[in-house]
DNA sequence: TAAAATACTAGACTGTGGTCTAATATTAAT
DNA sequence: ATTAATATTAGACCACAGTCTAGTATTTTA
């Protein structure tokens, strides 16, 4: 190993420390009960170090999503390709639905979150989620060549809808207390999206019943 | 007056400076800009009486959203007698997001939503909603009386459902930038989902067309 | 190999939300 | 009216995420 490895080595070893006693800290205790300093600690490093290699608290926390993009493709793999597109997006949902409670967690989730909600750098939010966008994409324009979507909705709509259906099968599974699966509380709203896709809509019911709003 | 009142009437003007001017600030420079500092430096009075008078910085802010129980059940009176139960829930949820875009705006709905998810002390977000809650139960119950919904969802489901959609609604307009009004960008998800519930559901096909999952 | 550039580390320091304690004002009990 | 109980206020203090600076190790340039 020459020069230039070991110097990078020297910062690798320190982060790698950092990042295993972290996670083991909340594993343990929970994200919210450990401490930078407790970490640095543990790890036996510093400030210093801990902010040289990682932006934030929470980055380090949220370290562990980023298999998620990878466990996404592989599941769209595995997709059995007899189903109608539509039935490919409720089951690869469910499917992720699934990843992010038993892989994932509820702690984590609820990290990610709030992170994303409370500051404008939410960019990983958006960013890391790109295959998973560009997956759910990519099945709604085949749904459209296939004729399955017969609601009049447009590619953007059809796309808008799903994500804020699953955002919001998330979201409330991660501020209640039940332990119900995320993939079971997630099933019916996924289901009636889906099939409002597929149900042409009486453009005179929409138009005329309802004029007031 | 009496004494009883003149003591009272020290915390409540005390507790009313604060209020006011710490929501004069949070317009002015934005609820994250603004340090509870300030606030009491603004509002002449101390550390020690603004946490005799509010729980928290959030608690303040929040405060505002205590007119929107009020507002809901308006909304409800207000409903066009002879939509079917189902349109009511549709019309009743649009023009509860209209009220918090316009009303409530986006920065306090973040705040909201942030802090229900990060701590379990969202009893605020959960109960406060109550009435919301009770509004859109009652519509569901009436639907079902007029066999409205043909999916073969139970009363929860349909409940749940409809709350997911709706915070995802929120949530997803909430991180993003644009400035798309939150009715608009929810129109089609609360449509989506009606159509579901409207919709039969062919038996076989759920449970038999996809085994595998 | 000397000098310059860069990566890394340590830990003091800052900003800010929230707690604690002691003092004072007000009300209730006797 | 005295005393006890309670509400209110002030501000020192604490916890903890994150910044800054100075120093050290490593690598690159020449």
């Amino acid at each position: 190993m020459n020069k230039r490895e070991n110097k990078q080595l020297r910062g690798v070893i320190t982060r790698e420390k950092i990042l295993t006693k972290a996670l083991e800290l909340f594993k343990k205790r929970g994200y919210n009960k450990v401490t930078v300093d407790e970490i640095i600690l543990a790890s036996e490093t510093s400030k210093g170090s801990f902010y040289q290699h990682f932006p934030s608290k929470a980055s380090i926390f949220l370290y562990q999503f980023s298999k998620a993009d990878e466990y996404y493709t592989e599941i769209s793999k595995n997709i059995p390709n007899d189903l109608s597109e539509l039935t490919k997006i409720e089951y690869f949902s469910l499917e992720v639905l699934d990843f992010l409670d038993k892989d994932m967690g509820k702690e984590l989730m609820r990290v990610i979150y709030s992170s994303a909600i409370e500051s404008n750098e939410h960019t990983f939010f958006i960013n890391a989620n790109r295959p998973l966008f560009k997956i759910i994409r990519t099945y709604i324009e085949k749904a459209f060549s296939n004729n399955e979507i017969k609601n009049g909705y447009s590619l953007d709509e059809v796309y808008t809808t799903l994500i804020q259906g699953i955002m919001g099968i998330i979201y409330h599974w991660g501020i209640n207390n039940n332990i119900t699966s995320l993939k079971q509380v997630g099933q019916p709203l996924l289901s009636a999206i889906i099939i409002g896709f597929k149900t042409p809509s009486n453009i005179i019911t929409s138009t005329e019943e309802k004029p007031s709003y």
